[in-house]
DNA sequence: CAACACCCTGCCCCAGGGGCAAAGTGAAGC
DNA sequence: GCTTCACTTTGCCCCTGGGGCAGGGTGTTG
């Protein structure tokens, strides 16, 4: 025993913190908790008294499953600091919970739909799609930066036609090039159809969208948010598997005349998906 | 491309699919998700449509942070199992989540108090304990059976103290000889103290507790439950480690006479650590 | 002097992949 | 036929947060 001296061998240290000594290791090489003194002939770590609260306040934080570069962060600083960094995380943990959950329901919503086959609650429809004037942006995009690139790049093609006097018959729609998951970014071109003569500009390409036959299905904005907009894509696939028709092209989100980023339940916005047609 | 064949390359899958080529190979090799053939000259991976649910589902199911094991169980037998299955692990992840609430609280309480110093909410007294006639019990308990072993061992020692006619004068404690944290257990020795002769029987043991000086804090029910009890024994702590005077033997927890294990707010409980008192 | 309880470092292991290298392979263009 | 490009395979090392074990040093106690 170490009688009336404070310094704590590791395994003692870690009995009083609740810290395994392979925990206490790492903690060291890390440079989450150095202990208070290496002896220089052993090697053995000595911890002093006064660093068990900062000990015990790690294993509770890794009991939240916080990982260790960020309660290396959250412990810097005063402990008014270190509780309100620990709200803040906290908060983000709350918020990947939320999306958790709208995934749950997804996978719940995709496996009840499968147990009770034959339930297809919205239609797919095919249509004719004039040949289209468009200026357009392609950017590269991920799950989180998504709706701020298509929001901001409408906004500024808008302008830019507007400014040139072009005619806006309403209406655009996001051309995905590559699949947008939680994991992977890919190309999306933002697309605005207008009338008249437009020069391009800066990241502003003006094209032809060529004529196509399109399969398409209505939603809401409110299924419109990730993932439950995946259902609206499951439905289309299901529809041209079974119809057997060739796809001819990227999928698109094709936002009506008068959509707002606002929620509602009202039809709102086309999932489509080019498909060579009959002409 | 492959034409109106139905084999995907792993490629081509996995864009479908939303996964990785790696992870893809990983399901392989684990068994989750094997490819539909195996080119035996090329060893290139070939699945077919059929498969693009499964691999979608699983998916989905690594976006909520299900392990891959999990994933397999989850996934055996019809969809409505599965959906059953999910259900509960989902609820095992809501209760792990809770848990994670409370330890957060008491993560907060533990910054708030030390960022406001000086605020002992609850006294910390001592007390004279004369040498007492014990029957216990000994068992090994991580943080589950907590609980469970402390009131069956409770009931059996009772109903051997009662069954042997002897008195029985109220309250009982558990003597804590290692620390129970959510990852280890330790030994815990559950006490009820008797008068009269009784004889040992299977794991009860009959020793005399001898007279000690302890120092004690008093705490309700509702503030019983870990980790929010580990504000009582941190007050006790705090208060050894102001007084300077050294520890003689294991903490314990003394629950009242009229102790049920039924929430409420009113004193049931000394968390007790027996000293080197002057006598 | 031996036994035992500690302590050190170093190595391999787990999930769930990411990243990179070396090597084989298929199809398309020239 | 040859090159190029895209694609595939296997293999290895990396990450986090440790667990487990081996081999060797140390300090106290009987």
């Amino acid at each position: 025993m170490e009688g009336t001296k404070d310094e704590l061998t590791i395994s003692e240290f870690g009995r009083r913190a609740g810290l395994s000594h392979k925990a206490l290791r790492l903690y060291d090489v890390s440079g989450l908790l150095p202990p208070a003194r290496v002896d220089p002939v052993n090697g053995y770590r000595l911890y002093s008294a006064d660093q068990l609260e900062r000990a015990r306040r790690i294993s509770v934080m890794r009991q939240l499953d916080m990982p260790l570069s960020t309660i290396a962060e959250v412990l810097t600083g005063t402990d008014e600091e270190a509780l309100i960094r620990l709200d803040r995380w906290w908060a983000a943990e709350e918020a990947t919970n939320e999306a958790r959950k709208a995934t749950l329901a997804y996978l719940r919503d995709r496996l009840l739909r499968s147990a009770t086959p034959g339930l297809p609650r919205r239609p797919v429809l095919t249509r004719e799609v004039p040949e289209t004037k468009v200026a357009s942006i392609r950017a590269e995009a991920d799950q989180q930066s998504l709706i701020g690139v298509i929001v901001s790049s409408t906004i500024e093609i808008r302008a830019h036609l507007t400014q040139a006097g072009a005619g806006l018959p309403g209406g655009s729609w996001v051309i995905y090039h590559g699949a947008v998951t939680p994991e992977s970014e890919a190309t999306v071109e933002v697309c605005v159809p207008f009338e008249g003569l437009v020069d391009p500009a800066g990241p502003i390409a003006i094209r032809v969208e060529p004529p196509h036959t399109e399969a398409y299905c209505t939603i809401s904005k409110d299924e419109c948010a990730y993932p439950r907009i995946m259902l609206a894509y499951d439905l289309l696939e299901d529809w041209l598997r079974r119809s057997r028709l060739p796809t001819a092209g990227a999928v698109r989100e094709i936002y009506h005349r008068d959509f707002q980023y606002i929620a509602g339940p009202d039809p709102a916005v086309d999932i489509a998906q080019p498909i060579e047609g009959r002409r």
